[in-house]
DNA sequence: ATTAAGATCAACT
DNA sequence: GTTGATCTTAATG
């Protein structure tokens, strides 16, 4: 288990909320293109109201009731497709999303799957972006992220971290209670905060 | 089978 | 600041 392949799967032994900043500074791979993580966030399985896993186990998030150190894909607006970690004891159900980062290796590449980009910060900047960048699919979840296709390469983590609440969660798992948005301060990779938005329209006048 | 909502991004004003 | 795009998943009948 521990050190295998490279990958200290002790580090990622315990809760998302002490994973996911230890992750700032390491490097998802996964093809030519790689990321240096400047941004996630932290979900902590059955106990999380914002979490996936919260209301119990499904066949998509069935990974993250698996054992850590696996990729937890999921699709989400129509669109998108977004990376997470998965940490903590089997079964517990904790991931870290990755939501930002810096690409160095393979920007090229990048810069190939997108129809647009302002500047090379914005390649990996969302977690939707950085899924992109990397080329990651829902045929990636799963995958074990000591062999590949994607590989986390643990690095020493940053020494300056911010923290705050969490983007883009509705309901109570939103609020600063859940303070498990974890960013590298002052880097121009880390996505620009947006809170939720509801998309229906908030109320009917003829009420 | 149908419906409602979603851990977002980009374009437009 | 606001709004549209677009597909998967999960809950309900």
């Amino acid at each position: 288990m521990l050190d295998r392949d490279g990958l200290d799967c002790g580090v990622l032994a315990g809760p998302a909320v002490e994973v996911a900043p230890r992750l700032l500074g390491s490097v998802v791979r996964r093809g030519r293109v790689a990321v240096r993580l400047t941004e996630v966030e932290a979900y902590q399985g059955a106990l999380d109201p914002g979490s996936h896993a919260y209301r119990g186990r499904t066949p998509r998030n069935a990974v993250m009731f698996g054992e850590p150190g696996h990729l937890y894909t999921y699709f989400t607006y129509g669109m998108h497709t977004c990376a997470n970690v998965v940490c903590a004891p089997g079964g517990t159900a904790s991931a870290v999303l990755l939501r930002g980062g810096e690409v160095i290796e393979g920007a090229d590449d990048a810069r190939a799957r997108r129809t647009t980009s302002r500047s090379p910060a914005d390649l990996a900047r969302g977690p939707a972006l950085l899924a992109t960048a990397l080329g990651i699919t829902l045929d990636d979840g799963g995958c074990d992220l000591a062999v590949g296709p994607v590989v986390l390469e643990l690095r020493e983590p940053a020494v300056a971290v911010a923290s705050g609440p969490r983007t883009g969660v509705s309901g109570p798992g939103g609020d600063a209670r859940f303070p498990w948005r974890f960013w590298i301060p002052g880097d121009p990779t880390v996505s620009p905060y947006r809170a939720h938005r509801p998309r229906r329209a908030p109320a009917d006048a003829s009420g």
